[in-house]
DNA sequence: CGATAGACATTTGTATACAATACCGTCAAG
DNA sequence: CTTGACGGTATTGTATACAAATGTCTATCG
Protein backbone atom coordinates (compact mmCIF):
# COMPACT_ATOMS: atom_id res chain seq x y z
CA UNK A 1 0.00 0.00 0.00
CA UNK A 2 1.68 3.27 -1.37
CA UNK A 3 -0.36 5.91 1.37
CA UNK A 4 -3.24 4.80 2.87
CA UNK A 5 -5.81 7.34 2.31
CA UNK A 6 -6.79 9.14 5.25
CA UNK A 7 -10.66 8.90 5.83
CA UNK A 8 -11.10 12.68 6.17
CA UNK A 9 -14.34 13.17 5.25
CA UNK A 10 -13.46 16.57 3.06
CA UNK A 11 -10.94 14.58 1.44
CA UNK A 12 -13.58 11.98 0.52
CA UNK A 13 -15.16 14.92 -0.69
CA UNK A 14 -13.11 16.56 -2.63
CA UNK A 15 -12.18 13.19 -4.46
CA UNK A 16 -15.78 12.90 -5.37
CA UNK A 17 -17.27 15.77 -6.06
CA UNK A 18 -13.42 16.28 -8.45
CA UNK A 19 -14.66 13.13 -10.17
CA UNK A 20 -18.15 14.16 -10.44
CA UNK A 21 -17.23 17.71 -11.88
CA UNK A 22 -13.85 16.22 -14.24
CA UNK A 23 -16.19 12.94 -15.48
CA UNK A 24 -18.62 15.16 -17.09
CA UNK A 25 -21.78 14.01 -15.05
CA UNK A 26 -22.31 17.85 -14.04
CA UNK A 27 -22.66 20.20 -16.91
CA UNK A 28 -20.65 23.65 -16.73
CA UNK A 29 -21.90 26.58 -16.07
CA UNK A 30 -24.60 24.02 -14.09
CA UNK A 31 -25.00 25.26 -10.75
CA UNK A 32 -24.05 23.27 -7.51
CA UNK A 33 -25.36 24.05 -3.79
CA UNK A 34 -23.60 22.63 -0.76
CA UNK A 35 -26.35 20.48 0.15
CA UNK A 36 -26.56 18.94 -2.88
CA UNK A 37 -22.54 18.13 -2.76
CA UNK A 38 -22.75 17.12 0.52
CA UNK A 39 -25.69 14.13 -0.37
CA UNK A 40 -23.15 12.92 -3.33
CA UNK A 41 -20.21 12.54 -1.16
CA UNK A 42 -22.22 11.80 1.88
CA UNK A 43 -20.38 13.97 4.36
CA UNK A 44 -21.94 16.86 6.01
CA UNK A 45 -21.60 20.54 4.93
CA UNK A 46 -18.45 21.30 6.53
CA UNK A 47 -16.33 19.01 5.26
CA UNK A 48 -17.98 19.88 1.76
CA UNK A 49 -16.97 23.38 1.79
CA UNK A 50 -13.72 22.27 2.79
CA UNK A 51 -13.56 20.35 -0.44
CA UNK A 52 -14.98 23.60 -2.18
CA UNK A 53 -12.65 25.98 -1.63
CA UNK A 54 -9.40 23.92 -2.68
CA UNK A 55 -11.57 23.10 -6.37
CA UNK A 56 -12.03 26.86 -6.27
CA UNK A 57 -8.82 27.02 -6.15
CA UNK A 58 -7.92 24.71 -8.67
CA UNK A 59 -10.62 26.62 -10.72
CA UNK A 60 -12.94 23.24 -11.48
CA UNK A 61 -15.40 25.21 -9.53
CA UNK A 62 -16.41 28.84 -9.73
CA UNK A 63 -17.82 31.20 -7.30
CA UNK A 64 -20.76 33.76 -8.68
CA UNK A 65 -21.12 37.62 -7.75
CA UNK A 66 -22.19 36.50 -4.52
CA UNK A 67 -21.26 33.11 -3.39
CA UNK A 68 -23.05 30.48 -5.41
CA UNK A 69 -21.18 27.66 -6.63
CA UNK A 70 -20.71 26.61 -10.55
CA UNK A 71 -19.28 24.15 -12.27
CA UNK A 72 -16.42 25.58 -14.35
CA UNK A 73 -17.00 26.61 -18.22
CA UNK A 74 -13.74 26.98 -19.75
CA UNK A 75 -13.97 29.43 -23.34
CA UNK A 76 -11.43 28.32 -26.54
CA UNK A 77 -9.12 31.04 -24.60
CA UNK A 78 -9.16 29.61 -21.48
CA UNK A 79 -7.86 25.92 -22.79
CA UNK A 80 -4.79 28.10 -25.13
CA UNK A 81 -3.86 29.78 -22.40
CA UNK A 82 -3.62 26.80 -19.88
CA UNK A 83 -1.43 25.01 -22.17
CA UNK A 84 0.92 27.91 -22.50
CA UNK A 85 1.15 28.52 -19.10
CA UNK A 86 1.82 24.97 -18.66
CA UNK A 87 4.74 25.09 -21.17
CA UNK A 88 6.32 27.68 -19.36
CA UNK A 89 5.95 26.04 -16.13
CA UNK A 90 6.45 22.61 -16.83
CA UNK A 91 9.50 23.86 -18.75
CA UNK A 92 10.84 25.42 -15.89
CA UNK A 93 9.84 22.16 -13.56
CA UNK A 94 12.25 19.85 -16.15
CA UNK A 95 14.48 22.78 -15.87
CA UNK A 96 15.07 22.43 -12.11
CA UNK A 97 14.35 18.89 -11.58
CA UNK A 98 17.41 18.59 -14.30
CA UNK A 99 19.58 19.74 -11.33
CA UNK A 100 17.66 18.25 -8.21
CA UNK A 101 16.64 14.47 -9.40
CA UNK A 102 17.89 11.95 -8.18
CA UNK A 103 19.09 8.77 -9.32
CA UNK A 104 16.47 6.78 -8.13
CA UNK A 105 13.58 8.74 -9.60
CA UNK A 106 15.54 8.52 -13.13
CA UNK A 107 15.56 4.88 -12.90
CA UNK A 108 11.29 5.11 -12.36
CA UNK A 109 11.00 7.19 -14.83
CA UNK A 110 12.62 4.74 -16.72
CA UNK A 111 10.23 1.93 -15.87
CA UNK A 112 7.55 4.35 -16.73
CA UNK A 113 8.87 4.56 -19.72
CA UNK A 114 8.30 1.00 -20.85
CA UNK A 115 5.56 1.52 -19.39
CA UNK A 116 4.54 3.81 -21.97
CA UNK A 117 5.93 2.09 -24.71
CA UNK A 118 4.30 -1.33 -23.86
CA UNK A 119 0.76 0.53 -24.10
CA UNK A 120 1.36 2.13 -27.55
CA UNK A 121 2.63 -1.06 -29.03
CA UNK A 122 -0.40 -2.93 -28.09
CA UNK A 123 -2.80 -3.14 -31.22
CA UNK A 124 -4.97 -1.00 -30.25
CA UNK A 125 -2.89 1.44 -28.20
CA UNK A 126 -4.15 1.55 -24.80
CA UNK A 127 -4.41 5.16 -24.43
CA UNK A 128 -6.13 4.97 -20.93
CA UNK A 129 -2.56 3.92 -19.78
CA UNK A 130 -0.81 5.83 -21.43
CA UNK A 131 -2.78 8.63 -20.07
CA UNK A 132 -1.89 7.43 -16.48
CA UNK A 133 1.73 6.63 -16.96
CA UNK A 134 2.26 9.66 -18.49
CA UNK A 135 0.59 11.59 -15.53
CA UNK A 136 2.73 10.03 -13.43
CA UNK A 137 6.05 10.73 -15.50
CA UNK A 138 5.24 14.64 -15.11
CA UNK A 139 4.23 13.84 -11.49
CA UNK A 140 7.76 12.89 -10.54
CA UNK A 141 9.36 15.61 -12.77
CA UNK A 142 7.45 18.13 -10.24
CA UNK A 143 8.54 16.19 -7.22
CA UNK A 144 11.85 16.28 -8.43
CA UNK A 145 11.76 19.80 -9.18
CA UNK A 146 11.30 21.01 -5.09
CA UNK A 147 9.31 23.75 -5.57
CA UNK A 148 6.03 24.15 -3.57
CA UNK A 149 4.84 27.24 -5.39
CA UNK A 150 5.21 24.71 -8.69
CA UNK A 151 3.71 21.91 -7.14
CA UNK A 152 0.87 24.26 -5.94
CA UNK A 153 -0.03 25.79 -9.35
CA UNK A 154 0.74 23.18 -11.87
CA UNK A 155 -2.89 21.34 -10.79
CA UNK A 156 -4.21 24.16 -12.26
CA UNK A 157 -3.60 23.63 -15.34
CA UNK A 158 -3.35 19.99 -15.96
CA UNK A 159 -7.22 19.03 -15.27
CA UNK A 160 -9.65 19.01 -17.77
CA UNK A 161 -13.21 17.40 -17.95
CA UNK A 162 -13.10 14.01 -19.47
CA UNK A 163 -15.64 15.39 -22.47
CA UNK A 164 -12.98 17.34 -23.52
CA UNK A 165 -10.17 14.94 -22.67
CA UNK A 166 -11.61 12.39 -24.48
CA UNK A 167 -12.70 14.26 -28.16
CA UNK A 168 -9.08 13.70 -28.94
CA UNK A 169 -8.52 10.60 -30.61
CA UNK A 170 -5.19 9.70 -30.66
CA UNK A 171 -3.11 8.42 -33.27
CA UNK A 172 -0.24 5.69 -32.79
CA UNK A 173 1.79 7.78 -34.71
CA UNK A 174 1.34 11.14 -32.17
CA UNK A 175 1.30 8.32 -29.18
CA UNK A 176 4.94 7.08 -30.50
CA UNK A 177 6.53 10.54 -30.48
CA UNK A 178 5.35 11.37 -26.98
CA UNK A 179 6.71 8.46 -25.66
CA UNK A 180 10.12 9.22 -27.77
CA UNK A 181 10.21 12.90 -26.15
CA UNK A 182 9.77 11.16 -22.70
CA UNK A 183 13.41 9.23 -23.39
CA UNK A 184 14.63 12.34 -24.42
CA UNK A 185 13.34 13.97 -21.19
CA UNK A 186 15.23 11.45 -19.39
CA UNK A 187 18.64 11.87 -21.85
CA UNK A 188 18.36 15.04 -20.16
CA UNK A 189 17.78 14.46 -16.82
CA UNK A 190 20.27 11.75 -16.99
CA UNK A 191 23.07 14.69 -18.75
CA UNK A 192 21.78 16.85 -15.86
CA UNK A 193 21.20 19.43 -18.88
CA UNK A 194 18.75 21.96 -17.41
CA UNK A 195 18.84 24.01 -20.70
CA UNK A 196 17.80 20.84 -22.84
CA UNK A 197 15.38 19.20 -20.55
CA UNK A 198 13.86 22.91 -20.24
CA UNK A 199 13.59 22.39 -24.21
CA UNK A 200 12.42 19.12 -24.79
CA UNK A 201 9.53 19.68 -22.52
CA UNK A 202 8.52 23.05 -23.83
CA UNK A 203 8.31 21.55 -27.15
CA UNK A 204 6.53 18.23 -25.72
CA UNK A 205 3.66 20.74 -24.21
CA UNK A 206 3.29 22.40 -27.20
CA UNK A 207 2.82 19.53 -29.20
CA UNK A 208 0.35 18.15 -27.12
CA UNK A 209 -1.53 21.18 -27.40
CA UNK A 210 -1.77 20.90 -31.39
CA UNK A 211 -2.63 17.77 -30.97
CA UNK A 212 -5.75 18.01 -29.14
CA UNK A 213 -6.34 21.62 -30.56
CA UNK A 214 -6.75 19.69 -33.96
CA UNK A 215 -8.27 16.81 -32.81
CA UNK A 216 -11.06 18.75 -30.87
CA UNK A 217 -11.67 21.15 -33.25
CA UNK A 218 -12.32 17.73 -35.92
CA UNK A 219 -14.60 16.49 -33.19
CA UNK A 220 -16.61 19.91 -32.99
CA UNK A 221 -16.86 19.38 -36.92
CA UNK A 222 -18.48 16.50 -36.43
CA UNK A 223 -20.96 17.21 -33.36
CA UNK A 224 -22.09 20.49 -35.89
CA UNK A 225 -21.99 17.43 -38.98
CA UNK A 226 -25.04 15.69 -36.94
CA UNK A 227 -26.78 19.02 -35.84
CA UNK B 1 -16.78 53.49 -2.34
CA UNK B 2 -14.88 51.25 -4.44
CA UNK B 3 -16.12 48.33 -3.14
CA UNK B 4 -17.20 47.69 -0.10
CA UNK B 5 -15.66 45.26 1.99
CA UNK B 6 -18.31 42.43 2.92
CA UNK B 7 -18.39 42.27 6.95
CA UNK B 8 -18.20 38.24 6.27
CA UNK B 9 -16.14 37.50 9.16
CA UNK B 10 -14.29 34.54 6.62
CA UNK B 11 -12.94 37.80 5.41
CA UNK B 12 -12.31 39.41 8.31
CA UNK B 13 -10.15 36.15 9.70
CA UNK B 14 -7.99 36.45 6.34
CA UNK B 15 -6.83 40.00 6.56
CA UNK B 16 -6.13 39.72 9.89
CA UNK B 17 -4.20 36.61 10.14
CA UNK B 18 -2.68 37.55 6.60
CA UNK B 19 -1.67 40.63 8.35
CA UNK B 20 -0.35 39.04 11.44
CA UNK B 21 1.47 36.56 8.95
CA UNK B 22 3.00 39.12 7.18
CA UNK B 23 3.74 41.96 9.86
CA UNK B 24 6.64 40.12 11.01
CA UNK B 25 4.81 39.85 14.31
CA UNK B 26 4.46 36.07 13.87
CA UNK B 27 7.78 34.02 13.58
CA UNK B 28 8.42 32.40 10.66
CA UNK B 29 7.94 28.54 11.53
CA UNK B 30 6.01 29.15 14.36
CA UNK B 31 3.13 27.21 15.31
CA UNK B 32 -0.35 27.98 15.00
CA UNK B 33 -3.51 26.86 16.20
CA UNK B 34 -6.94 27.60 14.76
CA UNK B 35 -8.05 28.64 18.70
CA UNK B 36 -5.33 31.27 19.09
CA UNK B 37 -6.51 32.31 15.32
CA UNK B 38 -9.99 32.60 16.51
CA UNK B 39 -8.76 34.72 19.33
CA UNK B 40 -6.91 37.51 17.25
CA UNK B 41 -9.73 37.87 14.52
CA UNK B 42 -12.33 37.71 16.60
CA UNK B 43 -14.26 35.49 15.08
CA UNK B 44 -15.18 31.62 15.55
CA UNK B 45 -13.30 28.46 14.42
CA UNK B 46 -15.32 27.87 11.15
CA UNK B 47 -14.36 30.95 9.38
CA UNK B 48 -10.43 30.93 10.38
CA UNK B 49 -10.33 27.60 8.98
CA UNK B 50 -11.93 29.13 5.46
CA UNK B 51 -8.93 31.73 5.86
CA UNK B 52 -6.54 29.55 6.36
CA UNK B 53 -7.21 27.05 3.35
CA UNK B 54 -6.51 30.21 1.57
CA UNK B 55 -3.41 31.46 3.14
CA UNK B 56 -2.28 28.04 2.77
CA UNK B 57 -2.70 27.93 -0.87
CA UNK B 58 -0.72 31.21 -1.03
CA UNK B 59 2.14 29.56 0.71
CA UNK B 60 1.79 31.94 3.69
CA UNK B 61 0.92 29.11 6.01
CA UNK B 62 1.57 25.68 5.93
CA UNK B 63 0.67 22.28 7.35
CA UNK B 64 3.08 19.83 9.05
CA UNK B 65 2.78 15.79 8.38
CA UNK B 66 -0.58 16.01 9.66
CA UNK B 67 -2.42 19.16 9.88
CA UNK B 68 -0.28 21.56 12.09
CA UNK B 69 -0.30 24.95 11.31
CA UNK B 70 2.57 26.96 11.39
CA UNK B 71 4.07 30.55 9.51
CA UNK B 72 5.40 29.77 6.11
CA UNK B 73 9.54 29.63 6.31
CA UNK B 74 11.24 30.62 2.70
CA UNK B 75 14.72 29.69 1.86
CA UNK B 76 16.92 31.74 -0.32
CA UNK B 77 16.09 29.57 -3.13
CA UNK B 78 12.48 29.70 -2.42
CA UNK B 79 12.70 33.63 -2.80
CA UNK B 80 15.00 32.94 -5.61
CA UNK B 81 12.22 31.57 -7.69
CA UNK B 82 9.48 33.36 -6.79
CA UNK B 83 11.44 35.97 -8.68
CA UNK B 84 11.84 33.75 -11.58
CA UNK B 85 8.31 32.90 -11.74
CA UNK B 86 7.17 36.04 -11.67
CA UNK B 87 8.83 37.32 -14.31
CA UNK B 88 7.52 34.60 -16.00
CA UNK B 89 4.02 35.11 -15.16
CA UNK B 90 4.46 38.89 -15.06
CA UNK B 91 5.90 39.07 -18.52
CA UNK B 92 2.73 36.62 -19.49
CA UNK B 93 0.34 38.94 -18.05
CA UNK B 94 1.55 42.21 -19.67
CA UNK B 95 1.58 40.49 -22.99
CA UNK B 96 -1.79 39.34 -22.44
CA UNK B 97 -2.55 43.12 -21.29
CA UNK B 98 -0.68 44.77 -24.11
CA UNK B 99 -3.85 42.64 -26.04
CA UNK B 100 -6.73 43.47 -23.91
CA UNK B 101 -6.58 46.33 -22.22
CA UNK B 102 -8.79 49.04 -22.64
CA UNK B 103 -8.12 52.93 -23.14
CA UNK B 104 -9.31 53.53 -19.75
CA UNK B 105 -7.42 51.14 -17.97
CA UNK B 106 -4.04 53.12 -19.77
CA UNK B 107 -5.15 56.18 -18.72
CA UNK B 108 -5.67 54.90 -15.07
CA UNK B 109 -1.62 53.93 -15.20
CA UNK B 110 -1.06 56.81 -16.41
CA UNK B 111 -2.02 58.31 -13.14
CA UNK B 112 -0.22 55.73 -11.04
CA UNK B 113 2.63 56.45 -12.81
CA UNK B 114 2.37 60.24 -12.06
CA UNK B 115 2.01 59.08 -8.26
CA UNK B 116 4.96 57.02 -8.45
CA UNK B 117 7.09 59.76 -9.83
CA UNK B 118 6.07 62.11 -7.06
CA UNK B 119 6.47 59.57 -4.56
CA UNK B 120 10.21 59.54 -5.42
CA UNK B 121 10.64 63.34 -5.97
CA UNK B 122 9.99 63.75 -2.17
CA UNK B 123 13.27 63.92 -0.29
CA UNK B 124 13.41 61.64 1.58
CA UNK B 125 11.49 59.82 -1.43
CA UNK B 126 8.17 58.32 0.01
CA UNK B 127 8.88 54.52 -0.22
CA UNK B 128 5.18 53.77 1.37
CA UNK B 129 3.58 55.31 -1.45
CA UNK B 130 5.56 54.25 -4.00
CA UNK B 131 4.90 50.30 -2.69
CA UNK B 132 1.60 51.12 -2.38
CA UNK B 133 1.21 52.43 -5.86
CA UNK B 134 3.73 50.15 -7.39
CA UNK B 135 1.60 47.38 -6.33
CA UNK B 136 -1.83 48.87 -7.71
CA UNK B 137 0.25 49.54 -11.12
CA UNK B 138 0.65 45.47 -11.44
CA UNK B 139 -3.26 44.87 -10.26
CA UNK B 140 -4.01 46.56 -13.44
CA UNK B 141 -2.51 44.92 -15.16
CA UNK B 142 -3.09 41.56 -14.11
CA UNK B 143 -6.70 42.56 -14.47
CA UNK B 144 -6.26 44.18 -18.36
CA UNK B 145 -4.48 40.11 -19.03
CA UNK B 146 -8.32 38.98 -17.96
CA UNK B 147 -7.18 35.24 -17.30
CA UNK B 148 -8.42 33.39 -14.06
CA UNK B 149 -5.28 31.47 -13.76
CA UNK B 150 -2.76 34.27 -13.74
CA UNK B 151 -5.40 35.81 -11.18
CA UNK B 152 -4.76 32.73 -8.89
CA UNK B 153 -1.37 32.12 -9.55
CA UNK B 154 0.68 35.61 -8.91
CA UNK B 155 -0.86 36.37 -5.32
CA UNK B 156 1.19 33.38 -4.46
CA UNK B 157 4.32 34.95 -5.34
CA UNK B 158 4.32 39.19 -4.50
CA UNK B 159 3.91 38.66 -1.01
CA UNK B 160 6.48 38.77 1.54
CA UNK B 161 6.86 39.14 5.09
CA UNK B 162 7.61 42.72 6.48
CA UNK B 163 10.86 42.05 7.65
CA UNK B 164 12.11 40.44 4.16
CA UNK B 165 11.07 43.66 2.48
CA UNK B 166 12.13 46.26 4.65
CA UNK B 167 15.52 44.59 4.50
CA UNK B 168 15.68 46.51 1.00
CA UNK B 169 17.08 49.88 1.71
CA UNK B 170 16.02 51.46 -2.04
CA UNK B 171 18.13 54.22 -3.34
CA UNK B 172 16.43 57.34 -5.14
CA UNK B 173 17.98 56.21 -8.66
CA UNK B 174 16.78 52.59 -8.03
CA UNK B 175 13.19 54.01 -7.67
CA UNK B 176 13.67 56.55 -10.51
CA UNK B 177 14.50 53.27 -12.95
CA UNK B 178 11.94 51.48 -11.59
CA UNK B 179 9.63 54.86 -12.41
CA UNK B 180 10.99 54.64 -16.14
CA UNK B 181 10.11 51.27 -16.74
CA UNK B 182 6.59 51.80 -15.67
CA UNK B 183 6.67 54.37 -18.44
CA UNK B 184 8.25 52.27 -20.59
CA UNK B 185 5.17 49.57 -20.16
CA UNK B 186 2.83 52.26 -20.84
CA UNK B 187 3.82 53.15 -24.11
CA UNK B 188 4.61 49.56 -24.81
CA UNK B 189 0.43 48.90 -23.91
CA UNK B 190 -0.36 52.17 -26.13
CA UNK B 191 1.31 50.47 -29.11
CA UNK B 192 -0.24 47.48 -28.16
CA UNK B 193 3.04 45.59 -28.47
CA UNK B 194 2.61 42.21 -26.59
CA UNK B 195 6.54 41.49 -27.07
CA UNK B 196 7.21 44.71 -26.19
CA UNK B 197 5.05 44.86 -22.66
CA UNK B 198 6.69 41.11 -22.09
CA UNK B 199 10.33 42.35 -22.20
CA UNK B 200 10.19 45.15 -20.32
CA UNK B 201 8.17 43.68 -17.77
CA UNK B 202 10.34 40.82 -17.40
CA UNK B 203 13.68 42.81 -17.16
CA UNK B 204 11.70 45.07 -14.79
CA UNK B 205 10.77 42.24 -12.25
CA UNK B 206 14.52 40.39 -12.65
CA UNK B 207 15.99 44.02 -11.96
CA UNK B 208 14.15 44.31 -8.83
CA UNK B 209 14.95 40.75 -8.19
CA UNK B 210 19.21 41.80 -8.08
CA UNK B 211 18.10 45.26 -6.11
CA UNK B 212 15.94 43.21 -3.44
CA UNK B 213 18.99 40.20 -3.64
CA UNK B 214 21.68 43.00 -3.22
CA UNK B 215 20.71 44.71 0.23
CA UNK B 216 19.19 41.66 1.57
CA UNK B 217 22.81 40.29 1.35
CA UNK B 218 23.68 43.80 2.84
CA UNK B 219 20.95 43.69 5.69
CA UNK B 220 22.83 40.32 6.63
CA UNK B 221 26.01 41.26 6.76
CA UNK B 222 25.07 43.89 8.99
CA UNK B 223 23.20 41.80 11.38
CA UNK B 224 25.99 39.43 11.84
CA UNK B 225 28.37 41.95 12.16
CA UNK B 226 26.48 42.71 15.03
CA UNK B 227 26.12 39.57 16.60
C1' DC C 1 -48.07 46.40 -19.98
C1' DG C 2 -44.02 47.22 -17.17
C1' DA C 3 -41.96 48.24 -12.96
C1' DT C 4 -41.41 47.70 -8.13
C1' DA C 5 -42.04 46.35 -3.35
C1' DG C 6 -42.61 42.87 -0.26
C1' DA C 7 -43.23 38.15 1.41
C1' DC C 8 -41.47 33.60 0.93
C1' DA C 9 -38.04 30.01 -0.31
C1' DT C 10 -33.48 28.76 -1.07
C1' DT C 11 -28.72 29.03 -0.20
C1' DT C 12 -24.70 30.39 2.09
C1' DG C 13 -22.31 31.90 6.57
C1' DT C 14 -21.22 31.26 11.53
C1' DA C 15 -21.05 29.43 16.12
C1' DT C 16 -20.92 25.69 19.07
C1' DA C 17 -20.66 20.99 20.83
C1' DC C 18 -18.64 16.90 20.47
C1' DA C 19 -15.63 13.19 18.21
C1' DA C 20 -11.27 11.72 16.50
C1' DT C 21 -6.55 12.26 16.25
C1' DA C 22 -1.94 13.70 17.23
C1' DC C 23 1.47 15.24 20.48
C1' DC C 24 4.22 14.96 24.68
C1' DG C 25 5.78 13.79 29.10
C1' DT C 26 6.27 9.83 32.21
C1' DC C 27 7.68 5.57 33.49
C1' DA C 28 9.30 0.97 33.03
C1' DA C 29 12.11 -2.48 30.76
C1' DG C 30 16.17 -3.70 28.20
C1' DC D 1 21.26 5.73 28.71
C1' DT D 2 18.10 4.42 25.23
C1' DT D 3 13.77 2.69 23.77
C1' DG D 4 9.08 1.90 23.72
C1' DA D 5 4.43 1.74 25.69
C1' DC D 6 0.84 4.35 28.00
C1' DG D 7 -2.26 7.95 29.20
C1' DG D 8 -3.47 12.73 29.67
C1' DT D 9 -3.79 17.02 27.09
C1' DA D 10 -3.91 19.92 23.24
C1' DT D 11 -5.49 20.36 18.49
C1' DT D 12 -7.88 19.40 14.56
C1' DG D 13 -12.16 17.32 12.20
C1' DT D 14 -17.27 16.89 11.70
C1' DA D 15 -22.13 17.51 12.39
C1' DT D 16 -25.83 20.33 13.48
C1' DA D 17 -28.63 24.37 14.52
C1' DC D 18 -29.46 28.72 13.57
C1' DA D 19 -28.53 33.47 11.44
C1' DA D 20 -27.84 36.27 7.42
C1' DA D 21 -28.11 36.88 2.72
C1' DT D 22 -29.71 36.15 -1.82
C1' DG D 23 -32.89 34.99 -5.27
C1' DT D 24 -37.77 34.50 -6.89
C1' DC D 25 -42.46 34.98 -7.31
C1' DT D 26 -46.61 37.59 -6.98
C1' DA D 27 -49.54 41.38 -6.31
C1' DT D 28 -50.11 46.05 -6.75
C1' DC D 29 -49.46 50.55 -8.69
C1' DG D 30 -48.17 53.84 -12.29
Amino acid sequence: MEKAASPRASDIAYDKIRQFVLSGRAEPGQQLTEEQLARISGVSRTPVREAVRRLENELLIVRSDSKRLFVADWSADDIDEMFVLRGMLEGHAASRAARNISARQIEELGRISDLLDAAVRCSPPDVTAFLAQNRRFHEIILEAARSPRLSAMLPMLVEQPVVRRTAAQYKTEELLQSAREHRELIAAFTARDSHWARAVMTSHIRRAFHVFSSTAKRHKEQRQAND
